[in-house]
DNA sequence: ACGATTTGTGAACCGAGTTCATGGATTGTT
DNA sequence: AACAATCCATGAACTCGGTTCACAAATCGT
């Protein structure tokens, strides 16, 4: 059976190939600019056996994203390890989400992109599960953190709402202000500059209002940019 | 010169037909399934007559974003009216943002189609502009709210911070928690139900957080539920 | 060595957005 | 009122890109 699995492995070889080179075009053009025949060309294959991997445009798209997820959920896995306290963990987790956005800008697009109800539907049942399988060690990191913050007594055991739920509201507000944040010309219309750096102090008044300990006055910049920074350099020497 | 203003007026009126039949196709058939061929015939006109009015489709569906959004900002202008403090006004924009968001799932899915840097880049400069303009009423609403706020004593005057960028806050909150539950699978995977209930409550913990006064514990779920009914009574009777 | 089966190929297909040559209606002029 | 000039609605034709599929090449099993 060694032939056997030499043919996986080099199909697989060749799965992974197409979705790197996916990546590199959608880096260099856009995601407008990605044709599928341009694409094959591209891995020097025919059109048509793009499409013995992929079942449509989308569920390329999707594969690249899902891939990028797995390298960006990577890095929330050693992060119960920090020597931070738990609402600083939090901090790290939406600090490395920003960080993250920041160097593949064109990965928030494509989920942005793929979340639309009508992308979405196009996409393989078995792809869209591997995309949510992919981005939940993220998920679990925010729900370990809300859930070690409440057994070390730095944040209340909130009623009626449970820790993945807790995790909602800082997930959301990421989300809102990428997206707001990528739609070129919506902020600058109404005066509003540097909006990540508006993100951190909404954050803080996020967990401040949940009673999260130690508390971290937003209205403060100098004491929020030195959290910030803390923060920073720990996750700096931690991950190089 | 009157034949010159009928005709005019013509046009427009043949333009709001094209807007009104996009818009009721939308609701029935979806995003997905809009065709501008089929559009025109259900308008009794040729295809190119739509062009005669929309560069492409992107900017059709920009006009009927537009409009909806125009419908949509004019339940804001009175808000300053509603016998609430500030801290309820602002509960007051989210709840009316969070009930139009229900009752027009497709509006939110369209804004977030057209605010996709691909699609947006497609619109015509004019139309993008409209778009902006016609959601100014709604962003001035909000940082109307804040520097009452501010005025009232009821917010400090938070440093290094504008209305507009205070703002930003409850903004990009509701607009990531749109986004997420409007992605079917993925709150779901997760086991988060009712996210739009946990908005309100994340909304009074942002709000804590800054020390809007009178504060609500996010914590405190009948207080919250108390709160998010009266403001929708005073809402209810204002505007019937 | 040879037939059966699997896999890669890329030209052809198809659907939907967009364009444009055409003809009919409207306006302005004599 | 007749005619020329202009405007503009028309919808068939065009374009472009995702997808398919008949065929060929390669691999496998006997």
């Amino acid at each position: 059976m060694g032939t056997e699995d030499r043919k996986q492995r080099e199909r697989q070889a060749r799965e992974q190939l197409f979705i790197d080179k996916a990546h590199e075009l959608i880096r260099t053009d856009g995601l407008l600019a990605l044709q599928m025949s341009k694409l094959a060309a591209a891995c020097e294959y025919a059109t048509g056996t793009l499409y013995q991997h992929f079942a449509s445009k989308e569920d390329l798209l999707a594969a690249v994203a899902t891939r990028t997820t797995i390298q960006h959920a990577e890095r929330f896995r050693r992060l119960p390890e920090l020597p931070l306290g738990t609402r600083s963990q939090m901090l790290a987790i939406v600090l490395t989400d920003l960080d993250f956005a920041t160097a593949n800008p064109d990965h928030y697009r494509l989920m942005q992109y793929l979340l639309t109800e009508a992308v979405w539907a196009q996409i393989s049942q078995e792809r869209r599960e591997a995309l949510l399988t992919a981005a939940q060690p993220i998920s679990d990191a925010v729900s370990g953190v809300v859930e070690r913050a409440r057994e070390k007594g730095d944040l209340p055991a909130a009623r009626e709402i449970s820790a993945e739920e807790m995790g909602l509201g800082p997930w959301a507000l990421n989300q809102g202000m990428q997206s707001l944040a990528n739609a070129r010309g919506l902020l600058e219309a109404y005066d509003i500059g540097q909006p990540l750096d508006h993100l951190i102090r909404h954050f803080h008044a996020l967990m401040t209002g949940w009673r999260w300990e130690p508390r971290v006055d937003p209205d403060e910049p100098s004491v929020v940019r030195a959290e910030t920074e803390r923060v920073r350099a720990v996750l700096q020497e931690t991950f190089q």
